[in-house]
DNA sequence: CTACAGCTTGAACCTTACTTCAATGTCAAG
DNA sequence: CTTGACATTGAAGTAAGGTTCAAGCTGTAG
């Protein structure tokens, strides 16, 4: 039994500090998060520390999985509160779900396109003999300047 | 000739609003890079208007093409100061485009692995027959899980 | 008993790239 | 002369997701 465990068996409750090791996220973050209700307010110790339950530390997971699926606090929101209750509608999961795909793609397609521009960019800058005067600078005065092609 | 044409023909110079309008950027978005210093405080009418050059209209050019090229208005600033002087070390502007698209590179790769998790969690929510209880939301409780294979 | 780690709070701060606001001054047209 | 568009300023607001701070309490090891 390591000093957590010992810790928790101690008052059979978690308080921040040992809540957020387990969750890895700071002790600010779950405070934060109660904040902007992702969290709901947790019972206190007689000295007004919180005390989470282990189910806490799921729902931080759950938390950092849909933020890593690209969720914003916003969404988790919406899905934390179908998870408290009874009705899990599918259908507007899947929407949600749909919609934050399509931004991704967005995402990317614009990502893909800044890819091309830096990369063209440094074509410009190792086709340069001169170590002065570099060519880059110019070939960003002509916006939209194309590479003609031969 | 335009109205544009001929306001700036009058005094040979153009008040900020008629800089934005050539530019295609809003005049608050001026004086904005007035203040963060990637343009210079430009001469003044007699009441304290602002009056730019066409050259200000090629700078806020050269910001745009950067920017669409995915430098942060720090990295242009640098640029600027190379473009502003006499040197324009190629190495570094090459080392500063490099670490830019390296940048991308990862945001790439990340937005990659999102929309591989969310496309998973979609695959998940389409085999579900059931309208309720949808089974993402179990599926986001177990951190890590992949699709087992078959 | 004394450190020192850990907890409490509300408020302020961070990043980036801007926008908006309020109060006031200027200029050209009718 | 009035109206309306445009200009000036500094300060504050926006989005998102947190972090940091100050000042003060609590808990425990030695």
């Amino acid at each position: 039994m390591d000093r957590e465990t010992i810790d928790q068996d101690k008052n059979s409750g978690l308080t921040i500090g040992h809540l957020a090791r387990r969750a890895e996220v700071a002790t600010s973050t779950v405070r934060y998060y109660e904040r902007i209700r992702l969290l709901t307010p947790p019972r206190r110790t007689e000295s007004n520390y919180r005390l989470y339950t282990g189910d806490t530390v799921e729902r931080l997971r759950f938390i950092r999985a849909a933020q890593v699926a690209g969720l914003t606090l916003a969404d988790i929101r919406t899905l934390l509160a179908y998870r408290d209750g009874e009705t899990a509608p599918c259908a507007e999961i899947q929407t949600l779900l749909e919609s934050r795909l399509s931004q991704v793609e967005d995402n990317l397609r614009e990502l893909r396109h800044v890819r091309r521009e830096l990369r063209s960019f440094l074509d410009v800058c190792r086709h340069n003999s001169s170590t002065e005067s570099c060519q880059v600078l110019s070939s960003l005065e002509q916006p939209a300047k194309t590479i003609p092609d031969k």
